[in-house]
This record gives C-alpha cells, sequence and structure tokens, in this order.
DNA sequence: AGAGCTTTGTGTCAATTTTACACTATGCCA
DNA sequence: TGGCATAGTGTAAAATTGACACAAAGCTCT
C-alpha cells in the first residue's frame, strides 16, 4: 500500500528529500551554486532553485547530501555539514514550483521534508555546466540572491547563519580557498561570511594567533601592487587545535 | 499508490516523525524526560525512550514537535528548537526497537526520518505520569543514561550539544528554572549544561553584568545556611539584548 | 545559649585580550 | 619617475578573564 512495503532499499522515498547549499568564494565575495531551472511556463516565479533531490530508501541523510553535490558536480569528499530540516506543509504554494515539480517528480504533490545542507567547496575546483539537474548552474553572490524556488531562501538563510556561527567556532573558511592565499583574501573571506567589516591588523594577528598557517616562501606574481606571500593551511596544526578543542575565535 | 494520493491533511506521514529532548533541571542537575516502554518482550534492550511520533500531513515540523510535547505533558507554549534529522536507514536495528513499533506503528517497518528537538521545562510544571504515549515517564538526570531505544541516546548527545553551544549565545536557561530561584541555582545550572565547574565569584559577575536579572528583596526560607536573595528574570532587558545582539557569554 | 555546620556573598590583582588607529614598503602602470 | 593600489606592521588604553579566601547568616544539635 505504501511505498514501504516495496522492496526496501532501490527507491526513491517521496516524501523526503536533501537540498545543498553550495557555498563557494570568488576571492572577492562569498557565493553559492543554483540551479537554472530555465523559462518556468507560467511566466512569474524565480527560476533559481538550491540543488536537492529525493533521497533513496537505502542510503542515509549525509549520503543523500554527498550524492547530490557529486551528481552536481563531481565532487566527493567535501566539507558536509547538516543545517536542519524544513517541510512546512505548504512549502510548495508557488505555481511555478508546482509546474516543475511535474517534470521531474513521479508524485509532484506529495508532501515533502527536506533537509538542508551546506557545503564548502573551492570555486576553483568546479566549472558549472549543465547536468541532469540543471539547464544551467550558476556560482551567484549570496548578497545578490533576493527570491528562490520553494522555501530555498529561507534555507539559504539559515545556512549563512548556520557558517556564520560555525566559524566562529573551527576554522572550516579554509575549504572556500584555493590550496595557496593570501591572508587579504581570507580576511575578505571572513568579512563576508560574518557580513561585517573586520579591522586588518587585528585579524591578521589574531589568525596568526592560531597558528595553522605556514607562510610560503612564495609571492603573488603580476599584481599591480605590492604582492602579498602566499599562505598555506597546516592540516596538521589543525588537527590538533580541533582535538584540543577552542572555544572561540573571538570575531 | 502512495500515501500522498489520499487525501492530503488527515493522515500521519508514515516516513517522518519527530522525537523531543524535553530537559529539565531539578535544581542540583540537567534531567531529560523519557518515557518508559515496559517490559520489553524479548527481555533484553532498553526500556527507556526519547517521546515522539510520527507527524501528520498536514501540520508543519514544530507543530509536530509541540504536539508530541503537549500529549505527553500537556504544556504548551515551551521553549522548542530543532536539533536536526536523524534518518540512517538501520537506525532500527535492536530487536526490542523492532518488537515494539510491532505495537504501536500501522507500518512497523517503514523506513522513518526523524527530525529532533529539544525544549526547555520548569520541571515543576509537570509531574510525569502515564499516558497515551508511555507506561510510565521520567525525569532521568541525564549523565545517567547511557543507552535509550533505537538512535535516541546519539539525538540526546546531539541536543545536549546544541544546548551547550545554544546557552553560550543566549540565556534560554532561565527556561529550565522556576520564576524566583537563586544565583547559586543559576550558578549550577550552567555547570551542569556545559559540564564543568565555574568560579562562583566570575560567574556571578557575569551574569550580573548582562543586567537581566531582577533583584526580590526576598530571601530564601527554613535553609539550615545563610539564606540566599531570589532573583527574577527580567523579560524585558532579555528582550532588549537578544535585539541588539550579543555573541558571547563567555564561558 | 552556644558550638558547629552549611552555603551565601563579596574584592582585588595580574595576565590576557580587545580595540582603535596611521604610515611605510613594494610592485605595476602610464 | 611619479602615481596608484594593496601589503604589512606596532602600540597604548581599556576591557575582560582567571585565580583566589574569608566573614556573614541561619539552621541544628546538644
Amino acid at each position: 500500500m505504501h511505498h514501504i512495503t516495496k522492496k526496501i532499499g532501490s527507491e526513491l522515498n517521496p516524501n523526503v528529500s536533501v537540498d545543498c547549499v553550495i557555498f563557494g568564494f570568488d576571492l572577492e565575495q562569498l557565493t553559492v551554486l543554483l540551479i537554472d531551472r530555465g523559462e518556468i511556463p507560467s511566466g512569474s516565479g524565480p527560476r533559481m532553485a538550491l540543488p536537492g533531490n529525493l533521497i533513496y530508501d537505502n542510503e542515509n541523510l549525509d549520503q543523500a547530501a554527498n550524492r547530490v553535490l557529486a551528481e552536481l558536480t563531481g565532487l566527493e569528499n567535501i566539507y558536509l555539514e547538516q543545517v536542519g530540516a524544513f517541510g512546512d506543509p505548504d512549502r510548495i504554494h508557488k505555481e511555478s514550483d508546482r509546474e516543475w515539480l511535474k517534470t521531474i517528480r513521479a508524485e509532484p504533490e506529495a508532501r515533502v521534508i527536506t533537509v538542508a545542507y551546506f557545503s564548502l567547496v573551492q570555486m576553483a575546483d568546479y566549472k558549472p555546466q549543465a547536468s541532469s539537474f540543471a539547464k544551467n548552474a550558476d556560482w551567484i553572490p549570496v548578497n545578490e540572491i533576493s527570491e528562490l524556488a520553494f522555501d530555498h531562501f529561507e534555507i539559504l538563510q539559515a545556512a549563512k547563519e548556520k557558517l556564520k556561527q560555525k566559524i566562529k567556532i573551527q576554522p572550516i573558511g579554509f575549504n572556500l580557498l584555493p590550496e595557496k592565499f593570501t591572508l587579504s583574501q581570507l580576511h575578505r573571506l571572513y568579512e563576508s561570511i560574518l557580513d561585517k567589516p573586520l579591522d586588518k591588523r587585528n585579524f591578521r594577528r589574531k589568525i596568526q594567533k592560531l597558528d595553522i598557517l605556514s607562510s610560503l616562501r612564495e609571492k603573488q606574481k603580476g599584481v599591480p601592487h605590492k604582492p602579498s606571500l602566499l599562505y598555506e593551511f597546516n592540516e596538521e596544526k589543525y588537527q590538533e587545535l580541533t582535538q584540543t578543542g577552542f572555544d572561540n575565535f573571538g570575531f
């Protein structure tokens, strides 16, 4: 009678999905990877949405999120963290959303609870392209997003907030940067996540005191100003740090 | 074919449940309200579980959590916050859990994702009693809990951690105390949530600086030692504080 | 009534952390 | 070579933290 009476492990669960807020950083500002659903038949309504999909009955939630991420970007072993569950019965109320669901879901009217995740990726690792998921995918600066499909805007807000809290407690921001980066880039990253200016000297002092950066004997090339030293993230020290635990970056 | 083709809004969703970690404080230590499932037929396995239930298709997740809380305790308008979603396909692997589900669920083999909440209640407001939920319910000190049904122990850990983080950022601990309380009680509450000793004088200094307590001209009665002054939580100041936002209690 | 027990309530000092703030150095470009 | 843009650096005042000890109040017991 219900899907659970079917063979377990082989099918989509019509009631539970995952959505991923995939953050990137273009060295200027925080961005999110959104999919473009193309022209919405009924004309109105936002075209952009978070990547997401129903879960399979034989995978756990983390696996589902990793799968969605991999299906869209091909990336694996990416930093991923749950934001929470969202499940208003009327979270699908825009006409454009209903119509779209008809084109992609076997049961477009099902009441779906979605579990949101956020992930941090190095933008350079993935150049957006069309996929099974989407007519198109794009990195969009978070500040420029004002509406999304379904309740995805709400989810985005929650993900931003969670990231904000988390980065005060763990130096996860490195997941967003290329291997070699400058302190100024790190500085701008923190500013864009925390959404407030941070004093340059004080920021540098604090970060350095964490002692998780290795300075390279290497400088930026070709910039029209004084070149910056490049740094690497020192995983060893980071592990030490997370072991002993630290409560506060103090930003 | 699936339950979603039925009339929406009237039925249990067989795939999604909520579980509540209901915290209390007995003025000595942090406690959790657990239900006792009674003798487990197969003999082995934990008897205690978190209160929880499947959601209805016409309620959102917060409503479902509030409903479960109200059904068990009769309490309403209680502090409630989502912890996250838990959904291992094999989260129901103990034999005792399978058997119990057979007695309470229409579809005991369904793969269920549960959304966990934690809530803070004043223990005095609720005296445990049997209910539709449980043969019995009881306040159990969190430190004395070492196993629970399903993945409830894991959920409890996550809820404790979330509470720990949250209380560093917002003075939500007041939800656990009676209207009038002493600074020592508040002190012990913070110690038991943070699970570490806090210096008495430093604690008092910090709390007082928040300026959200009103001292009453009233003392404890009948205690075999110097009586303590009683305090009230000052909601007005609290609102001010949460508006302007404060990032850190600094514990 | 007094001794003893238990918990309350209080202050200071040293060390650390935070905040605010401005100028020189380096490399490109025109 | 001068101009432009960003990198990189130090200090002093203020605030916060952490460590620490003893007198006061009320009850109980004898």
